[in-house]
DNA sequence: GTGAAAGCGCTAACAT
DNA sequence: ATGTTAGCGCTTTCAC
């Protein structure tokens, strides 16, 4: 089904029919116009988004990068922004990175050559030069949490919620609990949001007058990314945590994944969040199914998704939107937190000196 | 870049570039060949994948349509899928199609416009007839977690674990525990897989003498799919078998998502798993990190992945490979289930007659 | 061993 | 109001 066939079944050149696809209908017959649509529905006809893109160099996909749509932040995240790509007629290509540079790069190079012109990237390293290549092009890059950093601004797009303002919540949250000594547990902290979490939680420390201290920062440091799920990091943190001689009554986690590791490890050593509190960052799915229900920091994922699609949209158009845009983030109190309790923490194994 | 530039600083003709770029490298002098080689590293020439397809007409994508990546257990899936198309040089067109047939179609028809000839099907309806026009073009279709039925087998290839197996499964598990009363918990049944998994239940209740209590199958009757989320239904599912005059001491639920939504309200009326036992299904990436950890039946995922896009390559040469395939699903067992207990059922609400 | 030519399906000047 | 033409970037006979 070509757009000639359609053009011979309405007696018709191919041009006409085209025209009529783009928009320039109002200049022929009333008659005409009506042929041309009958004969296609009658064919089905689909006008070939490949031909179409090669003849007028526009995109008709979105790139999506990020670490793993297997995480239910990730998955919620292309869930919403392939909607939003829908509604404007791009379809979203996927690609998981990893979180590897490498891949990154690679995944880039290849949407490029598949006429892609806008990518969404996730979870943003401090340095983007790893895509210069690409950027130099003309590819439009946005990148989703990470905010701004030094002189960037012309060259990439950044979308972010504020990530200083959440890790700030977070750890005020839980000093206005009543807790003083905070954990927070992250992974290797190379990427802009995590860096940000972690000094919002700093300032909120020293709001309280609170020197930082550093056994309580658990950052994990077997080297590089991908090599353990974030929820088994998060496990690994709260274990190491709790073997302080002296443990936090709180923690804070990067995200969700590591807050619900963290409740696990509690439970392998006979305690159970709020016993401990924990807060986790994103307000996935699974936040308020998890027992207890899992006090964190939400995102505005639907209006970033719309934000992210317009915006790219503009950028394509040449229009100079907004661009880059930071959100504010909520806080979403569950069961995960309470006051500090006086109950003496277990020592481990758990059934050598249980809880209560 | 294009071709063209390539051709111009090596020296040759643009024919002489797409010859060795089409692996008919051989049949050229080294010295022709390395002159061309550098050229292209030089301009970090990448072949527009764009126009590539348009002339041979080969796909440079496959589409993934699922009812919404957002859902773990599907993220994980696309997650795997990608991973495995990419390995073959192939992109992944996402689509969620929210389970409403008109944009599964609409998906598909755009799926096809944009050059792709294969796509994966996540969660097929009994019928497939919705997809008629684009299968009669010649799309190849692979629908996921859908088994054979009746005259299909020559139109669409069916890949899915045994859910029949799995039912069973995690039925015999929770009989085998000493429980007589299970609950089934599943939102409408007009899935495939959603009525093997429930023929599997009650094939586990016959063998063992128990008849078929419809009271205790308890099916979404709000009509149709995506008005409310997976936990949501197994929470309102659970809610309702407790308030039956003899509720059941265990119950299979149709997905791990409904299982957590079902350990939810179980918490919310003063019990916990495994007071009630629950087994979901599927075995995503929170099942063993909820509380209780999950018992449930795992997909072998990754070899189903492989096998997707494996007989996909394969169906687009024309090699009529295996194609339909059912593989088998395990037992993984948490601690969400154990032997029923003695103790009476609270009566609602929880703090007039607390459990214990 | 290398290149000229045609064409994939479509669009957009530019005729007529 | 409609059609002719050229060409997007690439591949593939078929000549030389």
């Amino acid at each position: 089904m070509t757009i000639k066939d359609v053009a011979r079944a309405a007696n018709v050149s191919p041009s006409t029919v085209s025209n009529l696809l783009n928009g320039r209908g109002e200049r022929m017959t009333a008659e005409t116009r009506a042929r041309i649509e009958q004969a296609m529905a009658e064919l089905g006809y689909r006008p070939s988004r490949v031909a179409r893109s090669l003849r007028t160099g526009q995109p008709t996909a979105i790139g999506l990068v990020v670490p793993s749509v297997a995480n239910p932040f990730w998955g919620s995240w292309a869930h919403l922004l392939e909607a939003e790509a829908m509604r404007h007629g791009q379809q979203v290509l996927l690609c998981n990175s990893e979180r590897d540079l490498d891949r990154e790069r690679a995944y880039v190079e290849e949407l490029w050559a598949s006429g892609v012109r806008a990518v969404v990237l996730g979870s943003s390293l401090p340095s983007l030069h790893h895509l210069d290549s690409a950027l130099r092009d003309g590819l439009t890059l946005l990148a989703f949490d990470r905010e701004v950093q030094g002189d960037d601004e012309d060259r990439v797009i950044n979308l972010s919620v504020d990530n200083f303002a959440g890790g700030r919540m977070a750890t005020k949250h839980l000093l206005s609990l009543g807790h003083r000594r905070i954990g927070f547990i992250t992974g290797a902290t190379a990427t802009v949001s995590r860096r940000r979490r972690l000094a919002g939680y700093e300032s909120a420390l020293a709001e309280y007058r609170l020197s930082r201290s550093d056994d309580l920062i658990w950052v994990d440091d077997t080297g590089g990314f991908g090599d353990a799920s974030p929820s088994e990091l998060g496990h690994r943190g709260m274990l190491e945590l709790l073997d302080l001689r002296d443990p936090p009554t709180a923690v804070v986690t990067i995200n969700d994944m590591y807050a619900l590791g963290a409740c696990l490890a509690l439970r392998e050593v006979g305690m159970d969040a709020p016993a401990v509190s924990v807060v986790g960052f994103d307000d996935i799915v699974l936040a308020p199914l998890s027992n207890p229900p899992l006090t964190t920091i939400r995102q505005p994922m639907q209006a970033m998704a719309a934000h992210a699609v317009q915006v790219l949209r503009d950028a394509e158009h040449g229009r100079v939107s907004s661009r880059s845009m930071v959100m504010a983030p909520t806080l979403v109190g569950r069961e995960s937190t309470a006051a500090p309790t006086s109950a003496p923490y277990p020592r481990r194994p758990a059934h050598e000196a249980p809880a209560h």
